[in-house]
DNA sequence: CTTTCATTTCAACGATTCTTGAATTAACGT
DNA sequence: ACGTTAATTCAAGAATCGTTGAAATGAAAG
């Protein structure tokens, strides 16, 4: 990943709406969520929900597959790992203490 | 690090300018550098980069101690750990794909 | 063909954030 | 004391972002 892809991506995880969706289609697995489903236990409205999901799907952290009338929304795990790599390799340039930070 | 740390962390991280000023303290290591000299490097106005550092500081990336005039930031590397981790841990539940990205 | 359902798009508004330059605080050298 | 330097604070305006409800798209069911 490179800086312009880290930056979107911080934006987009900076906001409750959002982290909370991560979070929710991290828990669902490679089945995802729909849009409908994501809105509704999110408590928001679906056009919030809506938006905040395309925001999401442009920096890649979430990917969405449409079949007939329902989108489903699911976790990338390659870009989230991006992002830690990012994080780890590019912005703290490989420090012990931060790559050695989870076992 | 919570939800409510995370969030700040990465608002700070979602600017160029923050970015960039996390990557200079990683470069400069445990001497850090003063306001001046991030603001100089930065090309940008001081009372810019002094908006910057506190948002940065507020989230406890970095570090700000005062010597006589001159204020030195530092980058704290538990902080950052502490982002990663919770990357990994909470947001991604410890999925092996993110977990294992960096060897 | 009409209705219904899932989702997105749009426009308007409010809220937040960023930038700039000037004013301020505080410490230093003369 | 005086001027200078380092840094922050402040106020104003520009820019960006988030929320809302209504309208639009597009597919399924009757």
């Amino acid at each position: 990943m490179d800086d312009a892809g880290a930056l979107k991506a911080f934006a987009a995880l900076a906001g409750a709406d959002r982290l909370a969706i991560v979070k929710l289609l991290v828990e669902a697995g490679p089945d995802g969520l729909n849009a409908g489903e994501i809105a509704r236990l999110l408590g928001a409205a679906p056009s919030r929900a809506s938006f905040h999901l395309s925001t999401l799907a442009e920096t890649g952290m979430v990917s969405a597959t449409k079949q007939a009338r329902t989108v489903t929304y699911r976790i990338d795990f390659a870009v989230m790992a991006g992002l830690v790599q990012f994080l780890m390799e590019d912005c703290c340039k490989g420090a012990p203490q931060v790559r050695d930070c989870c076992g």
